[in-house]
DNA sequence: CCCATCTAGGACATGACCTGACCTAGATGA
DNA sequence: TCATCTAGGTCAGGTCATGTCCTAGATGGG
């Protein structure tokens, strides 16, 4: 079950497997535990209060088909994945570097950087696979940034690093710089990197999709502090993500109880009529995320609001009809919604 | 650095955290090491080989500005995850549970429900919070599965216990069934859940979007020999996953070097002319997704095939021209690629 | 209703193990 | 060359972990 050790007398190694054997969801017999770590079942009582001395809360049930089971506590136990697991977090965490969800962007890309830097190789090979076999979302202005560089990125900041790369300023001009970086922030969809410049001597935020080729030089530094100045505004505006919510407004033609199937809880409709229902609601997703999900929803509708979301649609529809005007392969079909007849 | 644990003295313990620090993306001189376990250097360095027999590889380098660093090695080590990076992760899996990445379904699940086993419940609020801001991409036949069934079902699978749950058929009649998982498959977009239904006294599949309470019994079971019948042959063909492969042909109105900036590397258009370029390539995802990801390129292009992104990408365009058809609050945009002018 | 089966935990003896102190060797960069 | 780091051997002392045996309490099935 993941994590095979051969040497059990060590009592670390054993805790280790414990705790692993104790994460699958599921309830452990003492004397299961005892025969799969080969020790007596008193040292299994014993380890287990070893681990609620450490603040995972092992929870027993008492009686006849009683057993141990790992449950929720108040310091996060570490996380045993198996192989399988380990790479479907990886592929997860990498999937949504992008456009991760806002507000947890830096630490889900710390989170792929620590990850990364203990997937085994084999591992690390099937992770590839399977992500170039989806085409990722990238964004309508090209600003590519991928996983690598990121995670690249985050290690230098947590590690107090020196980072050496190229950058491409908005003219194309492309300088060296060697820096020590200071953090990683993303705002809306775009990432930047915070960090002192040594050549120019001054506090500088890049961004990371004008970044190439990363090169941690391994030299460490203590991390100055930051001024208050054009970095530290950045910062600060950055921190407070006041930014990225947007008023939707949006009018379905169906029934309340529909479409309130296909949103999530808090997303209420108001029936407007028997089979017209209306959502007002603001939510922090950006308008092409609105735009996809609506999209995808399979339901008419009608959107009201933001301006943005029917400017952004009415582009979009248009690309679409483009790309598929001069095709004579395939007729319109029942689900067509509107009498456009191809070209 | 999460984890905080009062009993320094144990052994255990301080592997673990010792294993915890190195954890992060960075070099560890042995006396800092030392100094925050408040144990002597040459303690540390016997740790370190501890961990080095454990299977975790602990890179040293040697000279004056030297220290450790865990490398990749052939095991996967525990992770010890912040509190940011845990919700970031849970966020993450939660958000993909409906449409992971083809070939990491199961696992997928699985590391949610082995994360959401032992998740501190402060961090909980803040992960369905964050996921409750965004509307989550549902599926257009309104076929919801949620996480939170999803692990439950994973959880009775992997800890062999009973399940009680009501199931509604597809003529709307709901029935209470009783069962004991044996598996938890998806094949496309669906998720279905193999199990031994005890009431039927027979071997079932159902459709997890289907399944409303599930409520684990507790009681556990030893798992049945599947038998070579209906459940068998749909298993066999769940992990076949010969499906989803399409074949994509697009022709875009911009150079070769522009799209492919835009595309993972291994997809590779050719140039067609000095403006124009041809991607000819099989792909794994979904034609909804192809259609999305197409249109937020921002480049002008036209679908050849398959016929079925075509009907689909006709349809979508419709879909989206009415819903702003009626609006007259914004105008068309500098961005609008096509001569429609709003009605 | 009682008994089997599980968790919980105290007492104790033995031996293993862990620690810190002190030492030398080797690598590395300023 | 020297300071600074990892690497690792040895040794003495005491701690700690283990298995065995014990009793108590909870629980569900026969």
């Amino acid at each position: 079950m993941g994590l095979i050790l051969e040497n059990m007398t060590d009592t670390p190694a054993r805790l280790l497997n414990l705790l692993s054997l104790l994460q699958t969801p599921r309830e452990w017999p003492g004397s299961e535990l005892a025969e799969r770590l080969s020790v007596s079942p008193r040292t299994i009582r014993r380890d287990i209060d070893r681990l609620r001395d450490l603040g995972y809360p092992v929870e027993a049930t008492m009686g006849a088909v009683g057993g141990y089971r790992l449950v929720a506590g108040t310091a996060m136990p570490p996380l045993l994945l198996d192989d399988e697991e380990a790479v479907a977090i990886a592929v997860g965490l990498r999937a949504g570097a992008g456009h991760a969800i806002e507000g947890v962007e830096e630490a889900s890309v710390r989170a792929l950087a620590k990850l990364e830097q203990v997937l085994p190789a084999r591992l690390r090979h099937r992770v590839s696979t399977l992500q170039n076999a989806t085409i990722p979302l990238t964004r309508g202005d090209g600003a590519t940034v991928t996983p690598a560089t990121l995670t690249a990125l985050a290690g230098t900041v947590t590690g107090h690093e020196r980072l050496r790369f190229g950058y491409r300023a908005g003219d194309g001009t492309e300088t060296k710089r060697l820096v020590e970086p200071y953090r990683l922030v993303s705002t809306g969809r775009r990432w930047y990197l915070v960090a002192y410049d040594l050549g120019r001597e001054d506090w500088r935020t890049f961004r990371v999709d004008r970044v190439s080729e990363p090169f941690p030089t391994g030299a460490r530094f203590t991390p100055r502090e930051l001024p208050s100045g054009d970095a530290a505004t950045y910062m600060a505006r950055s921190m407070a993500r006041t930014q990225g919510e947007v008023d939707l407004d949006v009018e379905f033609a169906a029934p309340a109880e529909f479409v309130v199937a296909r949103l999530p809880s808090h997303l209420v409709p108001v029936a407007t009529g028997p089979d017209r229902c209306r959502l007002h609601a603001r939510v922090a997703d950006s308008v092409e995320w609105l735009a996809l999900r609506l999209a995808l929803m399979d339901v008419d509708f009608t959107v009201r609001g933001p301006d943005a979301l029917v400017t952004y649609m009415r582009d979009l529809s248009g690309r679409l009809a483009a790309a598929v005007a001069g095709n004579r392969s395939a007729g319109t079909t029942a689900h067509t919604r509107v009498g456009r007849r191809p070209l």
